[in-house]
DNA sequence: AAGGGTTTCAACCGCTCATAA
DNA sequence: ATTATGAGCGGTTGAAACCCT
C-alpha cells in the first residue's frame, strides 16, 4: 500500500501546541457528539478547527480523553511495564491496553525517560532484558553501592543489608581479582562494628542469596540471580517489614549484576528461574543471624574461595 | 542572578496496517 | 487482485522546565 498523503502538507494548517481555545473547541465537538468522533480526518472541517486531523486525534487521545489517568507512575505500574516490555518489545500500544488510563506515548515516554536509564545503570541492557556484558555495562562497583545507600535511605533496605550488599560485592571483587583479602578483612570489621553497634538486623532470605551465591559453581548462572531471589521470596512468603518484593529484587539484581561480572567467560546459558531453583545446591548453615560475632565464618568462606 | 547543560514530554513525521471500492 | 484511503503506531524532535555551577 502506498503512502497517504499526509494532511499535515495542507498548506495553512496550525502545527504546535495548543492553545486552550483549541482545546475546548476539541473537546466540546467531541463531547457534543457523544464521544463519536466519526472520522478524524474530517473532523477539523466540522469541528472548525484549523488542525489535522491526525492532530486532533494525537490531542485527544494523549491528552484531552477523559478516561486518561494523570500523575507519576506506580511501583506496580513500572513493574507491569518492564514485565510486558520484555515480552512484548516496544509495543507501547499494547502495553498501554494493560494499564488503565494510561497512554502509549505516556508510556513510550517514561520508558525511555526513566525505566531505560534505570535498567541501564543496573547493567541490564533495556532491549533484551538481558545482563550487560561488563565491557558494555554502565554499571560498576560505586555506584551499585549508591544505589543500595539510595533504597536504604528511601526504607527499602536496612542498613545491615546495605552493609551485606557491600560485603558481598568485597568479597566478589576479591574472588574475582585475586587480589589479597586485606581490605575485606578490614571492611568485615568495620561492618562488624557498624553492626554491633546499630544492632541492625539483616534479613535472612538476602543473606541465604548471598550464601547461594558464594558457592562452588553458583558464579556460573549468577545472571539468574534476580530471578532467583524473586522465586525464592515467592516460596518463603518473605513479609520482612521494610523490604518490597520490588525493593528486594532491585536489590538482588544489583548484586546479581556485580556477581556477573565477575563470573567466568563461559558462564553456562541462562535458565528459566523455575528450571534453575530446582538445581539449586543446598543452603549453606548461616551463622545465628549473620551477626558477624565471629570473623571464622566469613574467613573460612575466603579461604574456600580461593581454593575455587 | 545568570547562563549553560540536561531532562521531560507534548507533538510531529513517516511508515504500516486494515479495509473499502 | 489491485489500489486508494483513513487510522494507528513507533521513532524522533524541540520547546519548556528544571538543575547545576
Amino acid at each position: 500500500m502506498g503512502r497517504s498523503p499526509c494532511c499535515s502538507h495542507d498548506a495553512g494548517v496550525k502545527k504546535g501546541p495548543w492553545t486552550e481555545e483549541e482545546d475546548k473547541t476539541l473537546v466540546e465537538h467531541i463531547q457534543k457528539r457523544g464521544g463519536n468522533v466519526g472520522g478524524w480526518r474530517g473532523l477539523p472541517k466540522t469541528a472548525g478547527l484549523n488542525r489535522c486531523g491526525k492532530s486532533c486525534r494525537l490531542r485527544w487521545t494523549n491528552y484531552l480523553c477523559p478516561d486518561i489517568k494523570r500523575g507519576n507512575f506506580t511501583e506496580d505500574e513500572e513493574r507491569l511495564i518492564i514485565t510486558l516490555h520484555a515480552s512484548l518489545g516496544n509495543k507501547w500500544a499494547t502495553i498501554a491496553t494493560h494499564l488503565e488510563g494510561r497512554t502509549d506515548n505516556e508510556i513510550k515516554n517514561y520508558w525511555n525517560t526513566h525505566i531505560r536509564k534505570k535498567l541501564l545503570r543496573m547493567g541490564v541492557d533495556p532491549v533484551t532484558h538481558q545482563q550487560l556484558p561488563p565491557n558494555q555495562s554502565h554499571h560498576h562497583l560505586p555506584e551499585a553501592l549508591l544505589w543500595a545507600a539510595a533504597a536504604a535511605s528511601l526504607g527499602g533496605m536496612d542498613t545491615g543489608a546495605l552493609m551485606q550488599a557491600q560485603l558481598l560485592q568485597q568479597l566478589l571483587r576479591t574472588i574475582g581479582s585475586n587480589n589479597d583479602a586485606t581490605n575485606l578483612v578490614a571492611n568485615l570489621a568495620a561492618a562488624n562494628a557498624v553492626l554491633n553497634s546499630s544492632g541492625s538486623m539483616v534479613p535472612n532470605l538476602l543473606l541465604q542469596d548471598q550464601m547461594n551465591c558464594l558457592q562452588p559453581g553458583y558464579l556460573c548462572n549468577t545472571s539468574n540471580f534476580a530471578e532467583q531471589h524473586v522465586v525464592q521470596q515467592h516460596l518463603t512468603n518473605d513479609t520482612s517489614p521494610g523490604t518490597s518484593s520490588f525493593a528486594a529484587a532491585e536489590q538482588a539484581g544489583q548484586l546479581c549484576n556485580t556477581a556477573a561480572s565477575f563470573a567466568p567467560h563461559d558462564a553456562a546459558p541462562q535458565l528459566p528461574a523455575q528450571e534453575f531453583a530446582c538445581l539449586l545446591e543446598p543452603m549453606t548453615e548461616l551463622p545465628d543471624l549473620c551477626s558477624l560475632e565471629s570473623d571464622s565464618f566469613w574467613k573460612e568462606i575466603l579461604e574456600d574461595s580461593y581454593r575455587l
